[in-house]
DNA sequence: CAAAAAAATACAATCGATTGGATTTTGCTG
DNA sequence: CAGCAAAATCCAATCGATTGTATTTTTTTG
């Protein structure tokens, strides 16, 4: 960058060689001595060079670098399935470039652009809760670059898709607080245009056919799953005239704070009057008491198998426009919010 | 990057124009008319064109990039730093690379040497707990690349800081456990080469001796803070003939996982026969019961002077080698793990 | 040992954008 | 409308690495 940085230029002219032979030696092509590569190494050792990536890239076209758009980095599957991610990514000789569009689909655009002028060679994305149009991730397909989303994807898109069975496991949420004898059960859900939540919507509303219980839609509360909305919907649950015996939320975030809530304005017991369940399983719901029932979704696993995807799409080993669904395995968790002994 | 993608040549040839206007044009120098920026700006947004940042970064030596090394972008803390940074840095046109060093020391080099090469203009850092050898930050030092630490840094490092007054926050939390009743106070410390450790424990020690309580080494107990590790610190001071009568933990992480502990294998209660205090205000301290007393970090702030002061840095604005120490407000919460009416 | 074959290295163009200097075009003045 | 200054645009080199082709050097062989 400063105009001391050592170059394959100096390099060259320090061992009296050609640049293109210290580049060939450097990547260890087979028109390069073995000695001439050893000189070639040694004096970019001692130079301190470093090679210029952006130099490299422009001419390869190829900048070794994925792209990762996410929600939230500070939530916790999020950020195992970045540490997965990473994992894959640098075993396979590529950077990570990461961006979070705090649930907002005008910096998912910034995003998606940001990633496409850097010419990254690959997108790993979980949408945000705002986004309905997808022109800015199309724009990757239409260029050939490979796109595989986890957890949340778009509607009728043609790319890869990593995720669990979210229907299956709200249903055992579900018939699990049906089992533990709550015959009325609320709902958290957040904007079902995206798949998660619609999912794990139906997935409860199947549970509750099977198990020959009626949907009550007044027990269904939407919203965007933060720590208010928790607040308020147990404000809300608590203020029905025939309160429900149990509250599945969608995610966990919600379902803490409405435990924490009902817990501190109400005298109903956990999970003796109230049983409550959330989703992820993320770190606070094993710290709390009573432990929170939960799905356990390995962000670490969604994150290598998305990113080992994304590597052999990159590499042309397979059709990028295999509408393939990757299922990675989820577990339920029950804990002390819902078991009743 | 794929054959398809559009350059400011093919705007050139489409407008009968050179691609140096081109160029001029969208970055709106004044040597182009405003009427000829207008037709290429249209034309620009019509064929879909989108800057090769390789290309630009390679040319006037400027990446546009800043370089984020943290040790977890999980925890909070950190997750809310970056929010900081990115708020600041796309603000002033600057894209964000984050790394992430698992606090290993040869993940951190490993970094180091991605952020280099990809000449990121600057670098904010906060150091990994194995790191004692600072050779790979130094680099960017010897060429000029501005360096920010916030949180935690090096010693003797020529570089600005960004950090809370880790001494007077942990004296502010020692004296409350004081005040509260409590004569023997465990502290729970990582790495004191550390600066945080290190000032969190002075802090510690000051508060004691101020107060004439000796400092019992037995009560210290020195480890990483992960979540085993406030398990193993519980169980060895249960284990005391003499056990003490209040905890501060030198993170939220271990103070948690150490009350989680006690509440669930002692008859200990909490506050009443333990007091307990963390550090940093991470989420779960508010959501758990009895909450957790803890010091209030912003990482949002933290990142957000950070950022700032990198960017001045970067435009020459400022001298890179101040040694300046920017120090931002921190606040004692105290909650029910401490509290005793 | 000369000539051909093979190996090693050098040359030069290229990726896409930027930028100092040269050239062309426009606009004004007398 | 010639003459000239100012404005607009074009030309060409450049950033650092890569890579196809050309050239030189080494090795082999008859």
């Amino acid at each position: 960058m400063k105009k001391g940085t050592v170059t394959i230029h100096d390099i060259a002219r320090h061992l009296s060689l050609d640049s293109s032979t210290i580049s060939r030696a450097l990547n260890d092509s087979p028109r390069v001595t073995v000695k001439t590569k050893e000189r070639v190494r040694k004096a970019a050792a001692e130079l301190g060079y470093r090679p210029n990536l952006m130099a490299a890239g422009l001419r390869t076209q190829r900048s070794k670098t994925i792209g990762v758009i996410v929600p939230w980095i500070s939530r916790h599957f999020f950020s195992s399935a970045i540490s997965g991610i990473e994992q894959v990514a640098y075993q396979e000789g590529f950077r990570v470039m990461i961006c979070q569009s705090h649930d907002d689909y005008d910096r998912e655009v910034v995003n998606a652009f940001a990633l496409f002028d850097n010419r990254v060679e690959g997108v790993l994305a979980s949408i945000a809760m705002d986004t309905t149009s997808f022109d800015h991730l199309q724009r990757f397909k239409d260029e050939h670059t490979p796109t595989v989303f986890f957890d949340r994807y778009p509607p009728g898109i043609e790319s890869c898709q990593v995720v669990i069975d979210d229907f299956d496991a709200a249903y055992r949420v579900t018939e699990h607080l049906i089992q533990q004898g709550s015959k009325r059960i609320a709902h958290f859900s957040g904007p079902r245009h995206l798949n998660i939540y619609r999912d794990r919507y139906e997935g409860y509303k199947k549970a509750l056919a099977d198990y020959d219980l009626a949907l009550d839609p007044a027990l269904v509360f939407d919203c965007r799953l933060l720590a208010d909305d928790g607040i308020k919907g147990a404000q809300y649950l608590l203020s029905l005239d025939n309160s429900p015996g149990a509250i599945f939320s969608a995610n966990d975030l919600a379902a803490l704070s409405a435990m924490r809530y009902i817990q501190k304005n109400s005298r109903l017991s956990i999970p003796g009057d109230i049983a409550i369940a959330g989703f992820s399983n993320s770190p606070s719901t094993s710290i709390i008491e009573p432990g929170l029932t939960t799905v356990d979704q390995s962000g670490e696993e969604i994150g290598k198998a998305a990113a080992k995807q994304l590597i052999t799409e990159i590499r042309g080993e397979v059709d990028t426009l295999a509408q393939e669904q990757i299922v990675i395995p989820s577990k339920l968790i029950i804990r002390g919010s819902s078991y009743k002994q």
